[in-house]
DNA sequence: CAGGCAGAGTTCCTTGAGGGAACCCCAAAT
DNA sequence: ATTTGGGGTTCCCTCAAGGAACTCTGCCTG
């Protein structure tokens, strides 16, 4: 496909969807974060061709989002989350918020999160991490940063 | 590419992702968001292929993303984003989050954003709606919800 | 009125990524 | 010695992204 090399461009956003930005992506982080951790596991559950798989697997571990551990003598491996990869959840954490709100129809929800600090069912909301009010898109001012392009 | 069609999984990333999970299509929202609105401004700035920006703004477009609006007598359009398209910045606000922190580099973040309630600059943190206290990916139990797969 | 121009696409061709199925390799278990 | 099962490779086919050229429409100028 030839596509665009987003990681070169001055922009966070860019940057972030050349990690997670491909296709499937985002479903592998999401079935590793529940528990899916082993190629067979992954590639059932997600109907992903195998050979895209491995890609997306490969491609994370190097990007430091998964990291690939043996979990016996023969040669078996599991997938879990780095450091990295625990942030990026937040991000599919938004996903479902706007999903649930815009696209989850008659049904509802497929799936319901409760927060362990108050018991409750609930969805994440932005908050400025400074000063604790509501951060959203309008709420922010965009200036130039020390890596801005020249 | 034939690409499996995640809108029908019954999961709202997947469905996330059938709405902006394209490649480009989160760029076009951002710089829709920063004061491009139209097509030839769109596609200097991406240096994205008019093709494709002409399916992907379709696409937003039908999706109740973005709004096409005549802004001449002329055949001239702008695009706009609709409340939907508003709120999917959040998900850009946290890829913002990412990016800066694990990707900036030396440089440091290329843009910076000033939230208007502190005055400060500031990145956005997850917040409970409910309660308002931290709601990452580990302080969240999933439950099966209404519209759960059978 | 002819020609030019600018915005907003459309057409066409080439390349290469995703899908799918079959195949392979290795180490245990039987 | 053969089977089994996890974890990939390989191969082919289709279709999407890139890129450049082309079109269409209505104003503007001479």
């Amino acid at each position: 496909m030839q596509r665009t090399n987003f990681g070169e461009m001055a922009c966070s956003i860019a940057r972030t969807l050349d990690v997670i930005g491909e296709p499937w992506s985002p479903l592998i982080l999401r079935d590793v974060w529940v528990g899916f951790n082993r190629f067979d596991q992954l590639q059932a559950d997600l109907g992903i061709s195998r050979k895209v798989l491995t890609e997306r697997l490969d491609y994370l571990v190097e990007r430091g989002i998964l990291r690939r551990e043996p979990y016996d003598r023969r040669p078996r491996y599991e997938y879990h989350l780095t450091e990295r990869g625990i942030e990026l959840l937040d991000l599919l954490i938004v996903m479902v918020g706007w999903g649930d709100k815009w696209l989850a129809g008659e049904a509802g929800p497929p799936v319901l999160y409760r927060h362990h600090a108050c018991g409750e069912i609930s969805n994440a909301d932005l908050r400025c991490a400074h000063c604790g009010q509501p951060m959203h898109a309008g709420d922010v001012d965009p200036l130039p940063g020390p890596g801005a392009a020249v």
